[in-house]
DNA sequence: CTTTTTTCATAGTGACCACTAAATATACCA
DNA sequence: TGGTATATTTAGTGGTCACTATGAAAAAAG
């Protein structure tokens, strides 16, 4: 991912600022604001350019907002994901997934909350798209991949037959949910910690793993 | 709450629209919008009204905004505190609140979810302090409310002592706060009050009633 | 050197924002 | 009927929005 030293340079006058740190500047403020209410001005001040040098580098407004959205996704949003990432039964992911988003959301360094579930909350008709997109991220992303895992796990006989997979894993994306406006409340770490730890208590009854059919 | 015939009319023109129906379309836009993302424009549209004629009965956005906010807490929103009103344990009074809020996010009627809680999720630094307003009626609102019952429920002996009260509060207002997103997502009546059921058996194990010390 | 390519800073564009000054209309009251 | 008080309509105010036309600056290529 690092640029290679040995490539020729482009051709024309270099740009004098570090466009991934202008990125970061940008997930930064639609994280805290949101879309509609960040200013193109305001990005263009934090990141010391004028906006003609920001549009040449990032497109319009919603491309920024959608390169930001994934640079929050790959970075301090990757959390849920590292979580799934061992493949482990579902309920260690998603317990893991809370723990780490009670973590994430409270780390001083980035503002509280989860982005994608943040920061298109409020909208007006002119970012409905957005809107949507961002809803696909959460239903049809974490919610869906918790929703298979719990299916893998009651087809593995871990969960009774007659779960209700698509129930529960909305329960658990809820609270996710959830915890992001409470960290935006104000909520420290150990009382997002407590909010996760409560959220597993609900957690169905497992079948022991010496009556489980084994995972091939 | 219904106005006196016999008072005497108020001197000058009268207006020629209803107060109180342009109020309930600034509720639903506000809800539906947020504060910022909502316009003057837009509300006057809606109202059927020019804009200095919404000024005169309304003052500006901010007051008229607080003035929906109280709206919405008297009318659509007041379920949390019907649901509070019949003065028992912790344990109903939430459950109560979180099936009436599956029931309320979904009524078709109504945008989804509660306005406290969406309404003001994105903002820029112009509207700081209505966000700072409707912090503090979720936090110092039902969350507080939520501890001192569940504080008084331990004292009752309904709960173990030890109960982690503040904490359990705050469990339940993620949910609340999570359902909000949830049915901006589209989750129907149904799920909700699976996610509400879901939540409950969360609750810490009671005391049973013949042990515990009844209350005066 | 000159030419070509790309980025830069200046200085805007029209559209929309919350909000209002001024004139007119419609009520009550003396 | 005239005076007063309130609401309404029209037509704006300055400010900010996302976005850009223009030309100078800075690099590589010839």
């Amino acid at each position: 991912m690092k640029k290679d030293p040995t490539a020729p340079r482009p051709r024309g006058r270099p740009r004098k600022f570090d466009r991934e740190a202008a990125l970061q500047i940008a997930v930064r403020m639609f994280w805290r604001r949101g879309f509609e209410a960040t200013g193109i001005q305001d990005l263009a001040d934090a990141m010391g350019l004028a906006p003609p040098s920001l549009y040449a580098a990032f497109g319009d407004k919603k491309t920024l907002f959608r390169e930001a959205i994934a640079a929050y996704q790959a970075g301090p949003g990757a959390f849920a994901r590292r979580a799934a990432e061992d493949g482990g039964p579902a309920r260690e992911v998603i317990a893991a997934s809370l723990r780490a988003a009670a973590h994430a959301f409270t780390d001083g360094e980035h503002p509280p909350g989860c982005m994608v579930i943040l920061s298109t909350t409020n909208h007006g008709p002119g970012a409905d798209d957005l809107a949507a997109w961002l809803r696909t991220l959460r239903t049809d992303g974490t919610q869906a991949d918790w929703t298979r895992r719990i299916e893998r796990d009651v087809a593995d006989g871990l969960l009774p037959a007659g779960t209700d997979a698509a129930g529960l894993a909305r329960f658990y994306m809820t609270v996710l949910e959830g915890m992001s406006i409470q960290a935006g409340d104000g909520a420290d770490r150990a009382a997002l910690e407590a909010v996760a730890t409560l959220a597993m208590t609900a957690w169905p009854a497992q079948i022991t793993q010496s009556t489980a059919s084994p995972r091939i």
